[in-house]
DNA sequence: ATGAAAGCGCTAACAA
DNA sequence: TTGTTAGCGCTTTCAT
């Protein structure tokens, strides 16, 4: 900057003022500044400017699971509203570990990133960190108890109890759950919108029926099994995510069992191949690209944040069933 | 920093000796210092340390699609390897657009990353602009044509040529392609193999059983339905990636065309799904993992380069045959 | 409209 | 072993 400076013959200053833009500077001197930069091949450097403005333009993205497509096309919402803003994303995978959490979230601080989006490893992620170290954060997906703050899900209870009176209303009766992890806050919530369709239609919740798959494709496997050997098996089950979902299709091809004839299957979150399966998959879908788009509005909206601002709690969405052939009446 | 020296009665010089850890310091200072830190929940400033050191600790990696599974496989490798040596990655998606990619490059190099991990968008990508500006960084995957320097990629020619090997020695002689994007290079050094096994086996590449798929689902599934409704359809079809599989297996089921028993299919990259469809499929799979490793691990040896610092060129992995149920002999 | 100078939080060379 | 001090490259008052 020296140097651009120097050959164009003016002050460190004006230079700063037309990479800025902020200030007036005459034509000519801007035009020989923006000379010397080409001809010296320079290039802002936005550590130092950091440094000095106190922020970065970065936000970290924390998230459970890279691989998971969910998370991911969650991510490109976030990124595509962040770059809209002239913002970049730092991502962190943790593998639901809270160790690693506690680690990646260390990382992100220590380079001073201008907030954080947040989807937890466990529920009691101790957010009140985030909050000592005055950080603007938002949580999505996978939010702590009790969390009152700034957030993104789905209505998760009313998503499940909508898969499942889609079920019922089909004329099923013997209906199992694949449920998530109950450490984390969609499984519970999904396990409990099931519980309510299934008291609001007076249709026993029978312990043998509800499983739990851990949201691991190995955790729908294992359990498929253990529904499809039942004496009394299911003839509906309703799997609560993506993974064990393929888990619960690969059994059920296994053990011969035919989809939706012997059985129907209802899964939750709705990717690209869940309409290119065999059977092409029902499924209560999310819109993940929004989500993650609304929660970096949110967090940005928290970072520029002026005297006025209010924490505006947790945003719902609504879910959307996509019927396809995987569901049908029982026999 | 300051108030952490004032507090415990020392230099700022002292403080910084014990964060570094390069300097000795007496054990009594280290825990007056330590105390104080605490006291004044004092965390260091990775920003003014960067600006100071003239490196931030931080890589850039610059993917086409993180929606697919292939490239956060990938990903999940290199940012291990990056957190094991203390380094963090800032992600950049391009939806494979030059002018995408254009401009995250830049963004990546104002926020001064020490390096940058990179699968283009197309295979004209201007690499002479990193070399311009003295950046390390490695190519995977996806490699312009003609590069020389450090990148990591599958051998997709040997690949190719061996899937199409696997479908001749079945007893196939029909064989269909569903190439991906001849822009970049593994859609063409796909081809090329597929061509090469062809005419190792003397069978004859018919126009009409070459179709371009674009790497995308839509591609794979219009390109399927071309040769479902050919006079003479190919009994074998050998499909480019894993998003044109998935199209691939959808028009086969739409058109009730049983696979493998009128049509075999193998796919190339192996997924968590891929095992999990049905039929299960049989797949060229990539080290995808450790791919990414290697790339971060060859990136981190550039960036901390000595004297002797011989570039090590492109590095081949193998790929990995899947025999699972989508293929058979013709009947 | 332009420039001089202070300082963001840190590290390291040098002095003590 | 510890302290003093000069910057890293930038933005921003405050003069001019």
């Amino acid at each position: 900057m020296r140097d651009v400076a120097r050959l164009a013959g003016v002050s460190i200053a004006t230079v700063s003022a037309v990479l800025t833009g902020k200030k007036p500077v005459s034509a000519e001197l801007r035009g020989r500044i923006e000379e010397a930069m080409r001809a010296l091949d320079y290039h802002p450097d936005h550590v130092a400017r950091s440094l000095k403005m106190g922020s970065t333009n970065v936000v970290g993205m924390v998230i459970p699971d890279v691989t998971n497509p969910f998370f991911t096309e969650l991510m490109q919402g976030a990124e595509e509203e962040a770059r809209r803003c002239g913002m970049s994303v730092m991502l962190s995978n943790t593998d639901g570990d809270a160790s690693i959490e506690h680690r990646q979230l260390n990382t992100l601080l220590a380079h001073r990133v201008d907030g954080i989006l947040l989807s937890c490893a466990d529920s009691f992620t101790p957010w009140e960190r985030l909050e000592r170290r005055k950080v603007p954060f938002v949580f999505f997906d996978r939010l702590p108890v009790g969390f009152q703050g700034a957030a993104v899900a789905l209505d998760n209870r009313a998503a499940a109890s909508e898969a499942t009176s889609y079920l019922i209303g089909l004329g099923h009766r013997r209906i199992a759950i694949i449920a998530g992890s109950q450490k984390v806050s969609p499984g519970i919530a999904r396990l409990e919108g099931f519980r309510e369709a299934m008291e609001a239609a007076h249709l026993p919740v029978r312990t043998q029926y509800v499983r739990y798959g851990d949201f691991s494709i190995d955790g729908g496997y294992q359990s498929a099994l253990e529904l499809i050997a039942l004496p009394s098996p299911p003839t509906a089950i309703f799997s609560c995510n993506n993974k064990m979902t393929l888990g619960l299709m690969r059994a059920m091809a296994e053990q011969k069992v035919p989809c939706p004839d012997a059985m129907s299957v209802i899964g939750f979150d709705d990717f690209e191949w869940s309409a290119n399966f065999s059977p092409r998959l029902t499924t209560m879908g999310q819109p993940t690209r929004a989500m993650g788009r609304k929660a970096m509005e949110m967090l940005l909206d928290q970072i520029n944040r002026t005297e006025d601002y209010v924490s505006p709690g947790t945003i719902m969405f609504d879910s959307q069933l996509n019927v396809r052939d995987s569901t049908a009446p029982p026999k």
